[in-house]
DNA sequence: AACTTGACTTCAA
DNA sequence: ATTGAAGCCAAGT
């Protein structure tokens, strides 16, 4: 593993721990923080790779439409559900209201420049 | 060196 | 609100 991606999951880990319980963002949005902003489907391998994923809220992250990312069948859609719905995080039909969970992140509505593992933003990462 | 694979996103119908 | 195509990019074949 490149030292790049190394240094990317961290900061994936990092900032996934940062979402407060009962509240949820995107692949994209934790990419966008992590500091490489078209890496969402990057995030998604690194909360599977992840080495304690008992610690992790990785249900806390879901697609940009709100919708829980896995197959509706398996049995990791049924788990996420329930963690969700355990912090009190409703469900319909495997979507989330965002209007009333989204998660206001520190990047959320900032000018970003960035191309790979360099994120800048106004007011941010001085 | 291709070609395929995702727990993705955006945009246009 | 849904759907599909195109774009994305490191990893695995």
């Amino acid at each position: 593993m490149s030292e790049q991606m190394e240094h990317f999951r961290k900061q994936v880990y990092f900032w996934v721990s940062q979402i407060p319980k009962g509240k949820v963002t995107s692949y994209g949005a934790i990419a966008k923080l992590s500091g490489f902003p078209r890496h969402a489907r990057h995030v998604s391998k690194a909360l599977g790779a992840a080495p304690n994923r008992k610690k992790l809220p990785w249900q806390r992250v879901i697609g940009a439409d709100g919708k829980i990312a896995f197959n509706p069948d398996s049995d990791h859609f049924a788990i996420q559900q329930s963690l969700l719905e355990q912090e009190g995080v409703k469900v319909t039909k495997g979507k989330v209201e965002l209007k009333q969970y989204a998660w206001e992140h520190p990047l959320e509505g900032k000018k970003t420049t960035a191309t790979k593992g360099n994120m800048q933003a106004e007011e941010f990462f001085r």
